[in-house]
DNA sequence: TATATAAATGTGCTCGTGAACATTTTGTAA
DNA sequence: TTACAAAATGTTCACGAGCACATTTATATA
C-alpha cells in the first residue's frame, strides 16, 4: 500500500551509474551524457523518485531567507496586524526547516514602500513576500534586473503586469456582490428603497478594491432588484459628524466597503431600522455588531491569508513544487450568533 | 536577530564532555554522573539548546505511523468523503518526513467500528485519529490498557470522557443558533409563523449533532422570538413524499439539520416563499441553492478538519508540541454569491 | 594491591543528500 | 597514434542526532 521510499543510492544501482551521476540529473546540474541522463530519468520516472527534503534541508545549512515586505502592522490597522501575525506564526514553524524571515514594514506612503522594498533586495532574498499597496510607483522597480528571479508572493492586491509567483486575497468584486445579496436578504421589500454605499476613513491601501465592491454591489442589484435605489459617498476623515447626509431616513441600509463601520454609530441610534454590513471584525466593529447597530460584518481573514502566502512561498523554496498561481479566500459572513467562532 | 542554531557538539566542547554525554543528558538515557549532568544542563540552558528536528526525523528510520479510523468515505456520504479527502491530502505531505497513515473505514454499525478499532490497535500505531460515532460502545476499548499511551485525535464528536489529546470539529449547538439566526433575518416579520425543523434522512452517526442543532435553534427564538412556533419532523427515509406534513403552508421556513435539504424541492414548488436553511455543500443541494429553493447552505468545512487533525497529530509526533485540545471551526454561510469560493 | 565489576564516558557508524574533489572517459588537434 | 584538455563519472566528506559499541574511570571484594 504504502509506496516504497527509493533514494539515490537505488536509482543510481537501477541505472547502473554513481549517486553523483543521479544527483545531477535530478539537480540538473548538467555534466551527464544524454545517454546517462536518458537511463536514470527513466529509472527516476520509474520508480517516482521524490528527494527526501529531511535530508536535504540537513544537508542546505544556509539559510533561506523569505523578505517580507507590508505596511507596519500597528494595532489599529487591524488588517495588516492581523496578517502579519499569520505570518509571523507560519515563519516559527519554518524556522526548523532553515527558513528566516526578514521584515521590512514600511508606513503608507511611496518612498517608505520604495525603501523598505530596495532594501528587501540587498538582502538577496530567496523569495519575496509583499503587499504591492502603491503598485503604480512599483513598476520600475520590478522591472530592474535585481528582481529577476526571485519569486514573489502577492499578498492583498494582484498585479497581473507583474511576473508574480503566487498572489493571496480575495475577490472583492465578488465581495460587494455578497454584500449586496446579504443586504437584499436583510431589507424587507419596500416598494421604493434606497442604499447607501459608504466608503469611510479611506486609505490608500484599499482604495482600488473599494471600487470594486461597489461595482459588484451595484452589478448585483442591476440584476436581481433594479428598483434599488443606490448612493455612494466617501469620506477620508474619520469625523463625519458634519459630513453625513442628514436625510438618513431615505435609506434602509448601508454598506460600508471599509473597516470603519463602526464610525456611524452616533448617527445610527436616530435610525434603528437601519441595516448595516461592514468589513473586519476590529474591536469596534464587533462591539457595534453586538449591540445590534451593525448587522453583518465581512471577515477577510488576513491571519489565513498572511499564513497561506508564506507556506505557499516556503514550500516552493523547500520542495520546488509548483505552486497555485492564484489562491483566492472565502469573504466569511459573521453575525453575532457565529461572531465567537471567529475570534 | 535571528539565534544561532547550538549542536550537540557545541554543547559537548563547551561543558567539556563528550558528544555521547550530553546526548545521554538531552534525551534522560541515565548513565551520567550527578556532576557531569550539572555542567551539561548548565550550558543547555544557558544556550537555550533546541535539538534540530530535521536530523532527527532524517536518523529515524522507522516510520510513525498514524491509524485513521472514520467511517467509509463513500461519495454519498459528503461529510466523511470530504473529512478522508483532507486527511489524504494532509497524509502526502507528511509522507515526506516518515509518517504514514493507515486506514480503517468502518460501515455504520457498533461491530464494524469495534473491530476496526481494535485491527487499528493491533497495528500498535504511534496515534490514532478517530470519528467516535458509536461513543457508548467505545468506553471498554477506552479503558483497555492497549490504549494507553497512545495519543488520540478525535474528530466530528468529542467524548469529554475520554481521554484525547486533541478534538477538531464544530459547536453544534451554536450551530443550530446561528441558522436560527439566518432565518430569523429572512423571514418577514409576520404577527404569528412557524418554522419547521426537518431532521431528514437521518443517519446514525449524527445524531446526536442533530439534537444539539435543534436545541440551539429553540434557544435563539426563545430569547429573540418567543412568538415563533417551532415544529419537529424527523424522517430516517430518503423518501418524502407521502410523509411529509400536507399543510406545508402553514410554515415559513424549514430548518434542515442534514445534508439533505435538496430532498424537499419538489414539495418547495408549490410554496415559492418557503425559505430553507440546509447544511453541507453536496451536488444536489448546491443545485437547489442556485435555483432558489434552498436559501442558505451551512458548511461544515469536513475536509478542512480532517486536514487540521491529522496535521495536529503529526506535528507533535514529529515534534512534541503542545497542541490545543479543542479546535472549532467556524460555519460558514453560504449564499449563491459567495458559493463558487468555497468550492 | 590486585582483580572483578559496574558505572561513566567517548567513538564511530548511520540516515539521504549536496558539493567539493578525484578519477576516468571522450573528443580534438598535432 | 600521441598528447592533452574537456567532459563525464565516481568517491568522499559533511550536515546533526541516535544508538551500539569501545574505552576509560570509579567502586567493591578478596
Amino acid at each position: 500500500m504504502h509506496p516504497k521510499k527509493y533514494t539515490l543510492q537505488d536509482i543510481a544501482k537501477l541505472a547502473q551509474v554513481s549517486r553523483g551521476t543521479v544527483d545531477r540529473v535530478v539537480n540538473k546540474r548538467g555534466k551527464v551524457s544524454a545517454k546517462a541522463k536518458k537511463r536514470v530519468e527513466d529509472v527516476l520516472k520509474e520508480l517516482d523518485y521524490k528527494p527526501n527534503l529531511i535530508a536535504r534541508s540537513l544537508k542546505r545549512h544556509k539559510d533561506l531567507v523569505i523578505a517580507v515586505v507590508i505596511p507596519h502592522p500597528n494595532p489599529q490597522d487591524i488588517y495588516w496586524n492581523q496578517c502579519a501575525q499569520g505570518i509571523e506564526e507560519a515563519g516559527k514553524k519554518l524556522d526548523q526547516f532553515g527558513i528566516i524571515l526578514k521584515y521590512f514594514h514600511y508606513h503608507k506612503s511611496k518612498e517608505s514602500f520604495a525603501t523598505m522594498l530596495e532594501l528587501a533586495l540587498e538582502l538577496n532574498p530567496n523569495a519575496v513576500l509583499m503587499a504591492p499597496i502603491h503598485y503604480e510607483e512599483l513598476k520600475p522597480l520590478f522591472s530592474s534586473t535585481e528582481m529577476k528571479g526571485i519569486p514573489i508572493g502577492l499578498i492583498n492586491t494582484p498585479i497581473e503586469e507583474l511576473n508574480y509567483m503566487t498572489f493571496v486575497g480575495q475577490d472583492y468584486y465578488k465581495s460587494g456582490r455578497l454584500a449586496a445579496q446579504l443586504m437584499d436578504n436583510l431589507v424587507e421589500p419596500f416598494p421604493k428603497c434606497k442604499i447607501l454605499i459608504a466608503h469611510l476613513g479611506i486609505d490608500t491601501d484599499h482604495a482600488i478594491h473599494l471600487k470594486d465592491k461597489e461595482k459588484g454591489f451595484k452589478a448585483y442589484f442591476k440584476e436581481h432588484n433594479a428598483k434599488v435605489e443606490i448612493d455612494t459617498v466617501s469620506f477620508a476623515s474619520d469625523n463625519l459628524a458634519e459630513d453625513l447626509p442628514n436625510q438618513l431616513e431615505d435609506f434602509i441600509g448601508i454598506y460600508v466597503t471599509t473597516s470603519k463601520a463602526h464610525l456611524l454609530s452616533t448617527h445610527l441610534n436616530k435610525h434603528p431600522k437601519m441595516k448595516v454590513i461592514g468589513y473586519d471584525l476590529v474591536p469596534k466593529n464587533i462591539a457595534q455588531l453586538q449591540t445590534g447597530n451593525i448587522h453583518i460584518l465581512l471577515n477577510q481573514n488576513p491571519k489565513l491569508q498572511g499564513d497561506a502566502c508564506i507556506n505557499t512561498l516556503s514550500e516552493h523554496l523547500l520542495y520546488n513544487t509548483e505552486v497555485a498561481r492564484k489562491r483566492l479566500f472565502p469573504i466569511d459572513i459573521v453575525l453575532t450568533e457565529n461572531l465567537e467562532s471567529y475570534i
